[in-house]
DNA sequence: ACATAACCGAGACGGTACGTCAGGTCTTGAC
DNA sequence: GTCAAGACCTGACGTACCGTCTCGGTTATGT
């Protein structure tokens, strides 16, 4: 993931290689002042400084806060959204969504995706980054609706697109809003509503 | 509304009355701004220096970016979004999202949409004002589906924050991730499928 | 002290006449606040609140805060330097200096003539009341030094402007500095060396 | 000079060396607009939009407005009023106070003399500095006294701080109170007189 | 083995905007 | 006509971070 984002920038021809231990340290003093301060108050200089590696070396890494912020981020929910293959569509979508929800009641988390969120409004750089990672999730509900479909438990012509955002779209409105909490019990619910509106 | 948000402040007790053509040239200015150059790069010095107004004078009506350009915008979108009441709730449905799908559509009015969103992530006090607006339009909604559960469109137990975060949800998520254009075609795919996953 | 520094401004007209209350307010709170904070940190917005009195109404009847602080001033310093008249010249001179001694040993006395005479520096229409008043104070040594003259304790073609500055340039050049403490007890020390000076 | 007042601030432990080129530009700034403006019209915007340096730098290593100016004012008064000896007591007293008396005929020197005493009353902090560079000038005419005492031209008890009080102190008074111009023609009076007064 | 080049720390630098403060002027309405 | 209240423009304040730029010093190759 690391290398996908940041390194294989150049051609290596020699030279001192990459401290792992600066990227390591950079990465978590970012996790921890981000679950400290939240997105906002959470500067490179803060990081730097936290982290003891160089504003300069920070930013030869990474273009902006964003990006580094999206990183830090990115191992840790890889876990968060596996796909799950129960065999019955309705009960994947149970387990995703309740995945989904449970992720967000941590407030950390939460604090994190709307961070980042945000930064992908305000930066187009960032935003960039940002769907890219949003489209590898919307893939993986893509996956658990196709075999779906395979199983005739669905129409074959579902717009995909719509049939997505119908699973993440309540979500983040919810979690960005905040109207109302994010309670992992509404999984089901939220499941149910959505199978209906699916099937033709 | 614009007194809701910032006057009635203390009552007044002698001293000059607060200028109305200050306090219009601000928002005018902060509108235009937003246009140009998106929510990120305006700043409250920029509006002063283009409305005219001292920058005190911003920071004595309004206690942030967010709180002026909420302002700035809500007298507009207050006309976007009417209550529609055709007889059926699908096509009121239909109407109140070809509409929001319609102002969305306008890249102007995305960027500021956009914008709130992020701010609200971003800073508390405003999450504050912006959820109560958002609270508004929700409410709009609402009275649409209790119409619906009085005409027996609707099942009478149907969740209400549930129903409407499927009506914003999608549009919202589609708005700030980009994946998808916002296209005012899908707003009747969109009420279809959702009035099925509704309708019990 | 009062009048001929800021009334007789404008001929009366009828209308309301102007408040006692309120200017001995402003003159009070104006003296409080140099005595707590100094200088410096003393502003008419601060006068203002201490003294119910508005900013408008300081205004109207003073044109900056060193003009005010002059004025709340000159009546406390008229006691300080009375003139002596012991029959002679050294024990005149001695009274006149440690008069002057013990004043500026009070802190807040020391604090009021060191604002003052650096206001006169930095303001040319303080500078001109400030000097005004100064003459003042040089006028009564003035007295004292032609008395000496008329006894022939004094050569008759004395410098008087010369002889004044003697009396008065090394207090203040010790208090505005302040490399050494102001001891009353010096005062004999200094007007003996002084004398021999003068005599020819 | 300048290193005494601004630099070893921290040993040199990496880091990009700093700029003489800004340091000089400021310096040379703010003298300008101290001899244009007088010193209370100086700003340090103004310093910094003149100098091409930023705001911030010139925080980084002044303090104060003070600070600055008095480090502006330093090298160039170091040459003013260097040590005579001339073998003579009289000689000696009557070159130095014919160059101070010369130095502050200047307008411009004059001006900044003026303004640097008036910040040292009030500010604390820049006080101290100022009384460190007096207290260097004092020291000139200390090993002036001190040459006399050994030639027997001053009486061996002569209390040395009242002594330059005397030398300083009527010149500074004028300077300030502005009561009598500071021509250098008087300096042999005043010589004369605070010769006559030291000696038993 | 040792030069080369990329790395890294420190931190100075020019900037931009911040939010605050006080100054001094003006307007309103009560007395 | 004076006064308290307080809105207003102005201008400078001192701070925080930004992203860029030298520095001096430290590794790992790769020849």
């Amino acid at each position: 993931m690391e290398d996908a984002v940041s390194t294989v920038r150049r051609a290596r021809a020699g030279g001192r290689t990459r401290s792992k231990q600066a990227h390591q340290a950079v990465l978590a003093a970012a996790g921890d002042l981000l679950l400290e301060l939240g997105y906002r108050q959470v500067t490179i200089e803060g990081i730097a400084e936290r982290s003891g590696v160089a504003k300069s070396t920070i930013y030869r890494w990474w273009r902006s806060k964003g990006e580094l912020v999206m990183e830090a981020y990115a191992g840790a929910t890889a876990l968060v959204v596996p796909e799950p293959d129960t065999g019955s569509l309705e009960q994947d979508l149970v387990a995703l969504l309740a995945n989904l929800y449970a992720a967000a009641s941590q407030p950390s988390c939460a604090l994190m995706l709307r961070g980042l969120m945000a930064e992908a409004q305000l930066d187009p750089d960032f935003a960039e980054a940002f769907q890219y990672w949003v489209r590898g999730r919307r893939e993986v509900v893509a996956a658990v609706l196709r075999r779906g479909i395979q199983r005739a438990e669905l129409p074959p012509n579902l717009d995909l697109t719509h049939a997505i955002d119908l699973v993440f779209g309540p979500f983040w409105y919810r979690l960005l809003v905040g109207h109302a909490p994010l309670d992992p019990a509404d999984a089901t619910a939220h499941a149910t509503r959505l199978l209906r509106g699916l099937r033709g």
